[in-house]
DNA sequence: GTACACAGTCCAGTTACGTCA
DNA sequence: GCTGACGTAACTGGACTGTGT
């Protein structure tokens, strides 16, 4: 698909919201995660340079290498707490179905907080007679498949406003071309100047065009067109932007 | 004040189990 | 009964933060 290709070009292409970013409040959180948009939202495409825009995680240049340098115990053995393996599975992975009462109490948790400090997660655990484990590994996947469905929404509202710009791109194409075909019939003998540009970061090499209109004021002979282009207020839709 | 170790938590990605068509 | 798809519990590894020494 299109609008999913990517140009290896350095560049990253966002788009962003203006209203209601949602991050949850806990200490932890240092990802954008739980973005959501709302249908009121006023889309805006920002073009940087991978990397340099905010909110990209910065790789560490540790990272690949850092496990060798822990001192910590593996993590499998600093979290399989005494009475985790007790169901004597042979890799302590036995997979259990939650009930609808620990499923939707869960939820109700979930909707009020999607992440839990330690008393929480201790009281919610006793409450479902779970280990606290499984109730932060719950709300781990909770957490993740929120955001996976916030994408696919994303990815669904993204595709519509690509569509909504590409028609309007060729709406405005086709207004340009009709305005230069007016300027030609208003100025048949500038039909050579006239065809040097439509972009107004153009218009300073456009202005040597200029001719004298007998007054001996200099007229710029494309101020009609330039004119026509500060139309494009919205960032969106300027196709000054393109060059 | 700084450096280090450690615990706790997060997320992204993966694995594996249970269920259902 | 077998099988593949799917949902999801559980795991792994890296990163980050807070705290104690």
């Amino acid at each position: 698909m299109g609008v999913d290709d990517s140009c290896n070009t350095g560049l990253v292409l966002s788009l962003g919201f203006s209203s209601t970013l949602q991050t949850p409040s806990k200490p932890y959180n240092k990802n954008p995660s739980f973005l959501k948009l709302e249908p009121n939202d006023e889309p805006s495409l920002t073009l940087a340079l991978s990397g340099v825009a905010g909110g990209v995680k910065p790789a560490s240049p540790l990272s690949g290498v850092s496990s060798f340098s822990s001192g910590n115990k593996p993590k499998r053995e600093r979290e399989l707490s005494s009475d985790e393996d007790e169901e004597g599975t042979v890799n302590g992975r036995k997979k259990l179905r939650l009930s609808k009462e620990q499923s939707s109490l869960l939820e109700e948790s979930f909707k009020q907080h999607s992440t839990l400090n330690p008393k929480q997660k201790q009281a919610l655990a006793r409450q479902l007679n779970l280990k606290p484990r499984q109730v932060e590994v719950w709300f781990q996947n909770r957490r993740a498949r929120t955001k996976q469905k916030q994408t696919e929404v994303d990815c669904e509202f993204l595709k519509k406003c690509y569509e909504t710009l590409t028609d309007e791109n060729r709406r405005l194409q086709k207004e340009v071309q009709e305005l230069k075909a007016l300027k030609l019939a208003a100025h048949p003998f500038h039909m050579q100047a006239a065809t040097l540009t439509i972009c107004p970061s153009c218009e300073r090499t456009a202005a040597a065009g200029g001719v004298s209109d007998g007054d001996g004021n200099s007229k710029n002979l494309f101020s009609l067109a330039s004119k026509t282009h500060h139309f494009y207020n919205n960032p969106l839709t300027n196709p000054s932007a393109a060059c």
